[in-house]
DNA sequence: GGTCCGTGATGGATGACTTCCACTGCTCCT
DNA sequence: AGGAGCAGTGGAAGTCATCCATCACGGACC
């Protein structure tokens, strides 16, 4: 599990034992640690977004709610759950508006394995029908469906993952083989001519003038652009 | 605030530092304790319901879901948010489709009075809809009925668990292992297909055109779609 | 103790999807 | 202008997920 967590001394967090960092480090999970001053790339949380998000406030409840409220306005944290942690003295300080779910320090990794199943069932319910747009082209990553024009498209799965992948990271090109590792799995082997026909299949079933989203970069691979913005260029 | 007790020892439960009991009893709730043999009467339960239902579970966790099982079935505890407290060794086996939160023992009381609070937030939030509507579709949660059409629809507990989830949830697609946890419990370790099974019984007894509802999605799982919106397609 | 009902498992059939192959057409470089 | 290489096209075969029929098990109820 991709875990974001916030805490005082990031370098050193982990090591300090029954620490929030400490015990998401003991279930495995791939944790990356900053500090309440924030000094990550939203580019890179873009690329890779985090599944939770965990504040080790313990005494500084005022300060992690400060940085929460900034966290909560990057577009690759909507919709993340988050745990506070935090001492039994500032117990009365939380604050439950955010909606999301607390844990003591020192903290008990079978709690907080615990807790983090239980956010896990209650948000999975929740996690908003996150939609993607380019264009004419809108794509409903949770129910699996894409429509033009709000024309649905009937498309089989691969063909799904491909345009969800290259409507989510538009703009750049892909060669085949980056393709085939990112929608198909790295574990794929075959011939780089696949992602060829799925894109030949995914332009008919875009139909004009939506097909032309989909440009062939001769000698690389493939993109999808925006048709406003590469109106212009 | 009053609250519904079910404790291994109901006369000697708030004697006992740490317990549930002891924690409730110096926030100043108004505490009936009961044994796990559950010996009130219904009737004074109607009169005066709890507010929230507390089950000092420690290791006997499994006797504590039977018993909230039958609690569950009376009408007076219908909607009344849960907590069990365990211990950290039966952490593992919690169940979050039973019980809406727990804690730990030994119980810190501050602990318990913010988690208090947190549910106390939730529950005020999304004040339980207990009518379900999705096209022809219409869903009594709280009386375990199912409708097409103000057709009343025979449907065995687990076909129903299944079809209020997917409409508690709609739109969104669900891999056979979500709708495993989710719906039959996170413990249950067997085949995928036995979801395939009861969707199927579930869509034979919808009956067309409804049936059509519950849509699969090849190579990822089920999901119910609404009929309006999907018909844009 | 027998029967019915709910639940989950198994194996085969079906049909859709993915992939590969051979060919054609196009683009870019020389 | 010619050629090499890359991308698009059509068809065909193999694979795999889903669906379906049937059966086995366990508990509830009579």
């Amino acid at each position: 599990m991709k875990v974001l967590l916030i805490t005082l001394e990031p370098e050193r967090a982990a090591s300090e034992p029954e620490s929030p960092a400490a015990a998401l480090r003991d279930l495995g999970c791939d944790v990356r640690a900053f500090g309440f001053d924030l000094g990550f790339d939203e580019d890179d949380l873009s690329k890779d977004p985090p599944q939770l998000l965990v504040l080790d406030a313990r005494e500084r409840l005022e300060m992690a709610y400060s940085t929460l409220k900034t966290l909560r306005d990057l577009p690759p944290l909507q919709g993340t759950p988050v745990i506070v942690a935090v001492t039994t003295q500032r117990l009365s300080s939380l604050d439950f508006r955010a909606g999301d779910d607390f844990i003591l320090v020192p903290v008990v990794p079978a709690e907080l394995y615990a807790r983090l199943r239980q956010l896990d069932w209650r948000f999975a319910a929740f996690s908003a029908a996150d939609r993607v747009k380019v264009g004419d082209l809108e794509i409903d990553t949770s129910g699996y469906e894409a429509f033009v024009r709000d024309r649905k498209l009937d498309l089989t799965h691969q063909e799904f993952e491909l345009l969800k992948f290259l409507a989510q990271n538009r703009g750049k090109v892909w060669t085949r083989e980056q393709l085939l590792s990112k929608v198909w799995g790295y574990r794929y082997f075959g011939g780089t001519r696949t992602v060829d026909i799925h894109v030949r299949r995914l332009r008919a079933k875009l139909g004009s003038p939506a097909d032309a989203m989909i440009e062939t970069v001769r000698n690389v691979g493939y993109k999808l652009v925006d048709p406003i913005v590469g109106a212009r260029g």
